[in-house]
RNA sequence: GGGGAGGUGGCUGAGUGGCCGAAAGCACCCGCCUGCUAAGCGGGUAGGGGGUGUAAAGCUCCCUCGGAGGUUCGAAUCCUCUCCUCCCCGCCA
């Protein structure tokens, strides 16, 4: 969230950048709220410290009077306080509903149509043969099985099977590998349910709970991406600021309800309600954060240089970046089939937004008043990195061949859907 | 799931109704002392919020001893609920 001492004093500019994030902000009820409340606290407060005295007095003297005294104050700063209370809640839920600042290297626009590509990576393959979209392929070979996971589950699941399972295999472990052998990255094995705490911390609650699976009668949900629990790691800590920038990478199933997404990609392994990825999240200082965002963006690349996709980076305008982010690059990922890319990774810096929500801190020196952490996070990469993957390296013969990075992680073959 | 013991500051740990935002120790910081270091001596060091202040500082008030309620003029301390941790038993991948 944004701090309620920048709300009241540059209202203007928190209101500009949510009307181009294209975001409702209650930024007036917000100072309505944050004056009423303010005058209670006071009110209360002063009753409050009234009280504090004539009870230490009546402790000595113990004269009637003053407890008579103290029993009233008491009373009025009680009921004070229980107002200053309820406007408390109030203001603390439409802060929760404030979207972030944007960094102003962010191109202002509303749609992904202002989105700007800021770089390309390779070409788009020339396989010389119609190329033949994933889920195509994928259900051929035997590897992918959308109909029996319809039966099963429903809608929107998928089975990999057989080298498909251990594509989805191989990828993980090879993803993980990098990550934590070359790039510094702790290895995290995340919950896949949360509390609703955790889910305010990285602001997927109170806006977003329509995209969650909850637990019947619990406070757990599925988690959505395992930025919740990797980001929640650290909450309510004082961190040391000699251990940052923290770097986690964890291998995680996410679940999404994707609440009124029907009618977009119903086809193929793209928009699943339970898919898996391989998340990077790190936590920095202010002043580090920029920088670190970039280095895992180009953690995130590595991964699909090494796997020879083409892909272009994409930095997200106002309009699409979303309501926590401060800047935000997609990783958009050719697919010869389905004639179009694919959007493989999604890195975000959100500065001290989601640390202000989960109260993460780190001491900037000994003796310094603690601040907020910088979080940063981004897939590195999604499984569905499967389709451009098969899509890419499909032969003319339908079968798909394996890419030279994953071939370790392959037990030797060299051709996936072979009999 | 049943029975028992606990949750206090960066850490260890005392505190069972007011003199406690909290002893003592450790760690850390400043100073003294010492040829240097160690030891020793003195002092300091929790978080959040309101008011005042151009701001930093300062001053002042309030809240916080896992969390939420309650009793009381007054709660770390008493009561209720809840979460978490540890030990024993049962069950289980």
């Amino acid at each position: 969230m944004l701090p309620l001492e920048l709300i009241r004093r540059d209202p203007d500019r928190v209101r500009r950048a949510a009307q181009l994030k294209g975001e409702p902000a209650p930024v007036d009820e917000i100072l309505e709220l944050d004056r009423r409340w303010r005058e209670h606290q006071t009110i209360a407060e002063s009753a409050r410290a009234q009280q504090n005295q004539l009870s230490k007095r009546y402790s000595t003297t113990r004269n009637p009077a003053d407890l008579a005294n103290a029993k009233h104050v008491g009373e009025e700063s009680k009921t004070a306080m229980a107002e200053a209370e309820a406007v408390k809640r109030q203001l603390d839920d439409l802060l929760l509903r404030v979207p972030n600042l944007f960094d102003e290297t962010v191109p202002v626009g509303e749609s992904e149509a202002d989105n700007v590509v800021v770089r390309e990576w390779g070409s788009k393959p020339d396989l010389g043969f119609p190329p033949r979209t994933h889920y195509d392929l994928g259900e051929s070979l035997g590897i992918m099985d959308f109909e029996r996971a319809a039966r099963v589950s429903g809608s929107r699941f998928a089975f990999l099977v057989g080298d498909g399972a251990r594509l989805e295999r191989a990828l993980a472990q090879f993803m993980l590998d990098v990550h934590t052998r070359e790039h510094g990255y702790k290895e995290v094995m995340p919950p896949a349910l949360v509390n609703s705490a955790s889910l305010v911390g990285t602001a997927n609650l109170p806006k977003f709970g329509g995209d969650l699976y909850k637990v019947e009668g619990q406070d757990l949900w599925l988690i959505p991406t395992a930025e919740v629990p990797l980001t929640n790691f650290h909450r309510e800590e004082i961190l040391d600021v000699e251990a940052l920038p923290l770097k986690y990478v964890a291998y995680s199933h996410c679940f999404r309800s994707e609440a009124g997404a029907a009618g977009k990609d119903t086809r193929g392994f793209i928009r699943l309600h339970h898919f898996s990825k391989v998340e990077l999240v790190k936590i920095t200082t202010a002043e580090q954060s920029m920088e670190e965002f970039e280095m895992l963006l180009a953690d995130a690349e590595t991964i699909l240089q090494r796997l020879g996709l083409h892909y272009q980076v994409m930095l997200m305008c106002t309009g699409d970046m979303g309501f926590a982010q401060y800047k935000k690059f997609d990783l958009n990922v050719w697919c010869p089939g389905l004639d179009r890319y694919l959007e493989i990774s999604s890195c975000s810096v959100f500065n001290d937004f989601q640390a202000m929500r989960a109260n993460i801190r780190y001491r900037p020196s000994r003796g310094a008043p603690p601040r907020f952490a910088h979080t940063i996070n981004g897939s590195g990469v999604a499984m569905r990195v499967i389709d451009p993957l098969l899509e890419t390296y499909q032969r003319a013969d339908g079968l798909i061949a394996v890419p030279e990075a994953l071939k370790p992680y392959m037990g030797g073959i060299e051709l996936i859907g072979a009999r």
